[in-house]
DNA sequence: TCTGTGTGCTTGTCGAGTCAAGTAAATGTA
DNA sequence: TACATTTACTTGACTCGACAAGCACACAGA
């Protein structure tokens, strides 16, 4: 796409294959492991995450508002999501008491058992498509890398 | 969470940071860069992309299925993609000759100048947001690690 | 204490993409 | 040639998530 003007330059070869092989694993990593995921445990990503979160968090339990940050996720997608937990019987809603505003979304213990039952799927597939592709590159200077990218304003 | 019986190593701290900031790219780049491009160049990457690749192609048209994959999409998506486009007059379809089956979707002249015009501001979202963030990292190593991880069955 | 403004979450409505079913043309088989 | 099967694409029905509007509570300032 040949273009002038500004002081635009365009991406050499190096930088387009970059470019072109995070839009490929953008798009497809999601659903190579929720495949492998409801192929085993049977719990996708989008439930996945939030269990996971809440069950690292003080007395398993964590803000609506909380949640959907962790999970990158808006508020209403958030709500969403968690009715669907609750339907399950895997989070239970607490008004939070500090701020009848608001509400925490509780793991219950059914939940956790659910999250363990579905680890090992989860902790395989990312084995298989991430970290054993990864081997011999520097994890922490790629994770900064990746935090800056996931941040920048 | 612990959890033992199968040789099942869990994730290290290392390995656990790199899978979550991988996690918070896939769910938040696209969004960034979309919000880059509409508020410039006005083109979604889901409609951006489709003419990236029509625009690359031997006389600028390629076949439904064709597009679908290299846009990483479900065929019925990219039929729905094309439709808007069409709407838009930025792509036609096409009869394909060699099999009466299937359709070649062909980028017109207003769809090439619309993809020049979205393109000043989806390069300089990308530079900003990725490769200004991967100075001093192996980019072709890194595109090697990506298609493996993207194409890992 | 009342009243206006801000905050936390949910709900209505919508766009986007997936899967399954449908249609039309190509290809194999008798 | 006739018929069954496969392939290329579209359509219908659905799920998921986003945004904007709405509701309930919090927290001023008078």
């Amino acid at each position: 796409m040949p273009y002038d003007e500004q002081p635009l330059r365009p991406l050499d070869q190096t930088e387009e294959s970059l470019v072109r092989a995070l839009a490929h694993v953008m798009m497809a990593l999601p659903r190579l492991v929720d495949a492998d995921m409801v192929g085993d445990g049977g719990l996708p990503l989008s439930e996945y995450t939030p269990l996971m979160f809440l069950s690292e968090a003080p007395h398993r339990r964590m803000r609506m508002s909380e949640l959907a940050t962790a999970c990158n996720l808006s508020l209403s997608g958030m709500t969403r999501v968690v009715n669907r937990l609750e339907k399950q019987g895997f989070v239970q809603r607490a008004k939070c008491q500090e701020d009848l505003r608001g509400w925490n979304a509780v793991l219950t213990d059914e939940g956790l058992a659910r999250l363990q039952e579905a680890w090992p799927a989860h902790l395989t597939s990312i084995r298989r498509h991430v970290l054993d592709n990864l081997a011999g590159h520097d994890l922490a200077a790629l994770t900064a890398a990746l935090e800056r990218v996931a941040t920048t304003p």
